[in-house]
DNA sequence: AAAATAACATGACAATTATCATCTTAATAA
DNA sequence: TTATTAAGATGATAATTGTCATGTTATTTT
């Protein structure tokens, strides 16, 4: 009983638990997740997981800031994804079987905990509030993804920029210093958006004259968010 | 007994039965399917459905090809995916509860039909291989959209064509004179690849020169795959 | 603290791609 | 059939974006 309410509270109090689709699970399903979870700590700059790499699973991102990416021919990392705490990460390899089509690395330190698919496979199969949420957080990445696709084709470097920065600022939110809260480098900002990493910086220097944001240092902090809606949609 | 029979051909032959996420529902589920849905024909040209309306329920093609697109502010329409026979239509807004991200329009003459949003919820509750192809299936866009998305920042105009010409072929197959089957305009062509539409013209035209592929008419043939497959490589 | 490395920044230039104009050919309507 | 419109084609040009070179400023490492 006693040993029973510490396991628990290990997975009950969580975020994720919170936040993602294991909201649905019941009591008795949390203790089991609970036995059966693995915790890792994941330092700025490792990998969850690797592109082709084959997870058996899924991670619930406790803690810090994660990306998923994909290398290209000429060694851009393209990134398709940023990851915060409350999310789950790789649940579409597992729901298709298949190895890892992205690679997944820490941006920020993270605190990610490790559920087997067999347990997920689990919940599935008894708990249909469950796949329901599953099902709609996928549909809700198909979707984001589809308009950031569009959004590529359809707007310039630009507007991609503005649109990117407003997003961070949204997803993440801002220091007490008024920057934004998660520290990309130049080359990953570039890498979301879809350039170059010298227009990226030449772009945030030209938003920086124009006052629509100001770089302290190396962060960035946006200073006229309505200036940047505008260019971002037209 | 015997209207029942009948009743279950229509839906039990079917196609999309066949190939969908449908191939899980048993006798008794076809039956109530088969007095649930609605038949409809599209020409092409027509929507099924537009962006911001309220679908509720899915599409079943079951002859014929469509496109899901957005249009943008400029007035180009960017194609997101094409569907076949076969294929359901409208998961996502489905799933999600959300009016439609895209619009849905038919590029040859559509035969569809339609099942009620009650009805997959009903299916989805009382049959887990149902939900689990439906997970896939949408798990299975989203790998796509991504990739396309990749695509379309790692890759040149030219390479996505070429790409794109390959895709087409072996997903539509060619018709008696080697032509392929899909017959898309120019602009449609250019709205899968993201690009002008004489930008879109001019490399076909190039490719035409280069022997990769031959136009005749408006309609294209392949002539060169290999050097398509090398081309959209690297 | 000095050296080495990584991140940021900017100029010069080239390549890619979009835009506008114009023309031809094909499809559709009158 | 002729007129009208849509689709396809191509040239000229401009705009956007990428690449390479080089310099500066931070961060790490030794």
């Amino acid at each position: 009983m006693q040993q029973t309410n510490i396991v628990m509270n290990k997975c009950d109090q969580c975020i994720v638990r919170q936040l993602s689709s294991l909201k649905a699970l019941n009591k008795e399903e949390v203790i089991k997740l609970a036995s059966s979870k693995t915790t890792y700590k994941i330092k700025k700059g490792e990998a969850l997981f690797e592109e082709g790499e084959v997870t058996n699973g899924v991670f619930c991102v406790k803690d810090g800031v994660g990306k998923l990416s994909k290398l290209s021919a000429n060694g851009k990392d393209q990134i398709v994804k940023l990851v915060k705490s409350g999310e789950l990460l790789g649940q579409r390899s597992m729901i298709s079987n298949e190895p890892a089509n992205l690679t997944a690395k820490a941006i920020a330190d993270m605190e990610v905990c490790f559920i087997p698919k067999t347990e997920i496979i689990n919940f599935f199969n008894n708990n249909n509030q469950f796949s329901l949420n599953m099902m709609q957080s996928v549909c809700e990445d198909l979707k984001e993804s589809e308009n950031e696709k569009i959004a590529l084709v359809q707007k310039t470097v630009k507007q991609r920029l503005a649109e990117t920065l407003l997003h961070l600022h949204d997803e993440f939110g801002e220091d007490a210093d008024k920057t934004l809260k998660v520290q990309l480098t130049r080359e990953e900002l570039a890498g979301i958006i879809g350039t170059a990493t010298e227009s990226c910086i030449r772009l945030l220097s030209d938003f920086n004259k124009l006052g629509l944001i100001e770089l302290v240092g190396k962060k960035i902090m946006l200073k006229d968010v309505r200036a940047l809606k505008k260019l971002a949609d037209n």
